[in-house]
DNA sequence: AAGAATGATTTCTC
DNA sequence: GAGAAATCATTCTT
């Protein structure tokens, strides 16, 4: 344990000197000689008792701060060219929207990238060996994750002004649909809906720019659609709840009149009659005695045809199909179509433990259309899932309805009318998710406009639109960048660790402290000095951000991260005769939290 | 024409 | 600042 704390020592020492000469040399590289260049980092290691071959690269290291870091951003050309292609199609007004929303973008991603990359500069050259190519192989990662971050925002930008709908085939929709962008399509619909079901009825930060690009609606149109979504859904829950209590109060015996409707003893006229009685429905006389008119017709012709006994009796017994008018039918829930009303009514009783166990099982290939068919199997073993249910009265607790929902793993249908708009089939089944990593930049897909559509794109340009929406994107963009897209970036993940470590040899007390103490637990490492305000741990597969100091952590998760990230930074120089490579510790994402696996939950750790 | 659906906005709360 | 709830405005369905 000496040398742990020997080696903090001597990693400070360097620490502070290499920031001091860093900051010079980001000012005026001339100040620094190349003797001088060559041989610092090799002394720096040396004086501490290291050897110094294992400072290779030393020219390169520099070359790079003077180089790389200079170079423009890829996007540069890509830049330059879409100001020329948007310059010949759309009104000044638009125009130069458009550029500045670009321009921004731009600059900051280029802004951005730089200080990245001064960023992992920095804390590479800190280590005790470099390695030129992986150094460059780095630089490169941030260079294209940039590029792709720009182009993915242009990508927007033109989506937002109607660039793609300037197309020949859909002149007459593309004003209507850039400037007001009424109803979404059916595909967006699609795409919304089957997550709002699938996967998440309340999407993160990066789920929604996920949606947001493969729809090409704004993030804040995204998280209307779910408001509203959410909303909705809620409140048919509310409908169906309201329902259910009524149909449950009502002075009948439900479950003996299904069970006799299965064995036959009760005719499904029978139920109807009852159900119309319970109810006080609305009796739909006319229309029922136009129809049995009508198939009284039929069955005699039948029967004079061909008198054939059993055809007659078929052809009678759809006489008797209950039919209530529209009216009727939204009043009796439980028969109503839309109607994971039937699970509810298992959950209510169930709750009220009058009725114990067995109720139809809604099925989810097949629209339920009579009585016998809705009820006709049962529901599995509800005792598994009572257990983690709420007691709560259901009646007016919606919470307590989610939770039990939740539970019961209740499906949201579509209802007859969504069913119909959405062109594909609603797909149940969970969708894989696409993994959507293009190793080339986005923008080489950002098709380019021939003449024509050009010509026709100044036709059709919009006129009135608002471009705070460019401008929210700008600034959704930023807010992604931090939280979203740098933790994201592979490259980003490998060194980000990096800043931390060494900050915390800012509290070496600290350190001390819990050298001397065996109990003492790293709670009170103060965090607040993590350069980049984020933390940044990752394992073989569990890779969790922390954005802001501990904020997403227990203190006592943070304290393990702590810990293992300092035991691990110490392991950074080679200890003794050991020669220790550089991919050991940067081409391998197990870098700083190897061992945290049975310490820390990873599924309750936000990511 | 009435009513449902739905994207968007406003207001409020936590 | 995010989300829920209420509401508005417009479009679609019946």
């Amino acid at each position: 344990m000496d040398s742990f704390k020997e080696k903090a020592l001597i990693l400070d020492d360097i620490r502070s000197k290499l920031t001091k000469l860093s900051s010079k040399f980001q000012n005026n590289s001339n100040l620094i000689s190349t003797d001088f260049r060559t041989s610092f980092r090799q002394q720096l290691f040396a004086d501490h008792g290291y050897d110094p071959s294992i400072c290779d690269d030393e020219n390169s290291f520099f070359n790079l701060f003077e180089c790389q870091l200079d170079n423009e951003l890829t996007t540069e050309t890509i830049h330059q060219d879409e100001i020329l292609k948007i310059d010949e199609c759309f009104d000044e007004d638009v125009k130069t929207k458009y550029l500045d929303a670009v321009n921004s973008a731009h600059n900051f991603c280029l802004q951005n990238c730089r200080d990245q990359k001064r960023a992992a500069l920095r804390d590479i050259f800190m280590l005790p060996s470099g390695n030129k190519d992986y150094v460059i192989k780095t630089l490169d990662q941030i260079d294209s994750s940039f590029t792709d971050m720009f182009s993915n925002m242009v990508e927007q930008f033109r989506v937002t002004i109607g660039f793609y709908n300037s197309n020949i085939n859909s002149i007459n929709n593309s004003i209507s649909a850039c400037i007001n962008q009424t109803r979404f399509n059916d595909e967006i619909k699609q795409i919304l809906e089957s997550y709002f079901c699938e996967i998440s009825d309340r999407p993160k930060h990066c789920e929604k720019l996920e949606l947001s690009k493969s729809t090409g609606l704004t993030i804040r149109q995204i998280e209307t659609w779910f408001n509203n979504r959410r909303n909705r859904a809620e409140r048919d829950n509310e409908k169906l709840e309201r329902l259910t209590t009524e149909f449950l109060d009502k002075n009948v015996d439900w479950e003996d009149k299904f069970t006799s409707a299965r064995s036959g003893k009760l005719t499904e006229n029978d139920m109807r009659t009852i159900i119309i009685e319970a109810f006080d429905l609305p009796c739909i006389d006319s229309i029922e005695e136009e129809e049995e008119e009508e198939l009284l017709v039929i069955g005699e012709e039948i029967e004079t045809t061909s008198p054939n006994e059993s055809s007659f009796i078929k052809k009678k017994s759809t006489k008797t199909r209950g039919r209530l008018t529209k009216e009727a039918r939204k009043k009796v829930a439980p028969y109503n179509k839309s109607t994971p009303m039937t699970e509810k009514i298992a959950m209510m009783r169930m709750n009220k433990n009058d009725i114990p166990t067995s109720i139809s099982q809604y099925e989810d290939s097949q629209e339920p259309t009579s009585v016998v068919q809705l009820y006709g199997n049962e529901l599995p073993a509800m005792s598994n899932i009572s257990q983690q249910t709420t007691t709560t009265d259901l009646s007016n607790n919606s919470v307590a309805t989610t939770t039990n929902l939740t539970t019961l793993k209740i499906r949201h249908r579509p209802n007859k009318n969504l069913a119909k708009t959405i062109s594909q089939p609603y797909n149940r089944t969970r969708q894989n998710k696409q993994v959507v990593k293009d190793k080339e930049p986005i923008i080489s897909k950002i098709p380019s406009m021939d003449e024509e559509q050009f010509q026709v794109a100044e036709e059709i340009q919009p006129q009135n639109l608002d471009f705070t929406r460019v401008n929210d994107l700008i600034r959704q963009f930023s807010d992604v960048v931090e939280f979203d897209q740098l933790n994201d970036i592979s490259t980003v993940n490998n060194y980000s660790t990096l800043p931390f470590g060494f900050e915390q040899y800012d509290s070496l007390s600290t350190v001390e402290q819990s050298l001397n103490d065996p109990d003492f637990t790293f709670n009170t490492v103060t965090m607040s000095n993590i350069s980049d305000s984020y933390l940044d741990c990752t394992s073989n597969t569990n890779n969790f951000v922390s954005t802001n100091t501990s904020q997403n952590f227990s203190s006592e998760q943070a304290s393990i991260v702590d810990v293992i990230n300092q035991y691990n930074l110490f392991d950074l120089l080679p200890d003794n005769d050991t020669n220790i490579t550089q991919q050991t510790y940067f081409d391998n994402n197990n870098f700083a939290v190897d061992s945290l696996d049975e310490n820390i939950d990873f599924n309750n750790v936000e990511s």
